[in-house]
DNA sequence: ATGGTTGAATGTCAA
């Protein structure tokens, strides 16, 4: 059985619908995991991505932030944050079972600017995350961590590595932390499947003509524990959405995956 | 030098 997930972090999920509807149409995949819905829960458009096929779980907040999980087959269990008796202030996890399968989903925290109190934060998520994989999870299972990691891992994931060196984003801090969260036992099924290439998820609106000039970065990941990433069959960027009218200023990564041969 | 645009909310912040 092949099965594909993406992640999207599609900037406001009101704003973005008909993108998204019209991406869902195009690529039908069995789950995709979405970051920066911007919406309270009361306010999420469930209905039409319900219509659309997806069984919907989510977890937001007024204006910022905000999780969800889309799924072809009802999840066995979702979870909301970490639930590690620190508090939960921003909606930054969402953890589903679905398909045999533990997704994390993650809207890790931007930073702001090296040495910024947004920046230890930062530091201090991917920090936690690692932490709580450790108590709730073995790397012998199958588990998927994706979503905005809003880190550039190498040089290699930036349009100009030597102007943006040290910048938040690419700073050695971050990349460590990335890194320690990967040491848990995750392996990048983009990087996997295309070592060399030059491919940007995340193009800033601020930059003018930033997609056109491919001025980017490669923020968006989905990583594998060692049995997934072993039946991991191919890993794309879909860069047509970018162009559409309206777009999100990141666009999807799906990764297929042979379930049958776990 | 610290620009530029977008979403959510309707101030202005976060990215």
């Amino acid at each position: 059985m092949s099965w594909t997930l993406a992640t999207f972090n599609v900037n406001g999920i009101r704003a973005r619908m008909p993108v998204v509807l019209k991406w869902l149409e195009q690529r039908s995949p069995e789950v995709v995991c979405i970051q920066e819905t911007k919406v309270q829960d009361k306010d999420f458009p469930a209905a039409p991505l319900e219509e659309a096929g997806y069984r919907v779980a989510f977890w937001g907040q007024k204006s910022f932030n905000g999780v969800a999980v889309l799924t072809k087959n009802e999840p066995e269990e979702v979870r909301i944050g970490f639930g590690d008796g620190q508090p939960d202030d921003q909606a930054r996890l969402i953890t589903a079972l679905v398909d045999g399968v533990w997704l994390v989903n993650t809207y890790m925290p931007q930073g702001q600017e090296v040495g910024a109190p947004a920046f230890e934060y930062k530091l201090k998520f991917f920090d936690r995350l690692r932490v709580w994989l450790e108590a709730n999870f073995s790397p012998e299972s199958p588990l998927i961590w994706t979503g905005d990691m809003n880190v550039a891992p190498e040089d290699i994931d930036v349009f100009d590595p030597k102007r943006m060196a040290g910048k938040v984003g690419c700073h050695p801090d971050e990349r460590k932390a990335l890194e320690q969260v990967a040491g848990w036992g995750l392996s990048d099924c983009f990087r996997q499947h295309h070592p060399d290439v030059k491919q940007f998820t995340f193009w800033d609106y601020r930059l003018p003509k930033s997609f056109q000039r491919n001025l980017g970065w490669r923020l968006d990941l989905v990583m594998a524990t060692q049995s997934l990433a072993a039946v991991c069959s191919a890993a794309e960027v879909d860069s047509e959405p970018r162009g559409w009218t309206k777009p999100s200023d990141h666009t999807p990564v799906l990764a297929t995956f042979d379930l049958a041969k776990l």
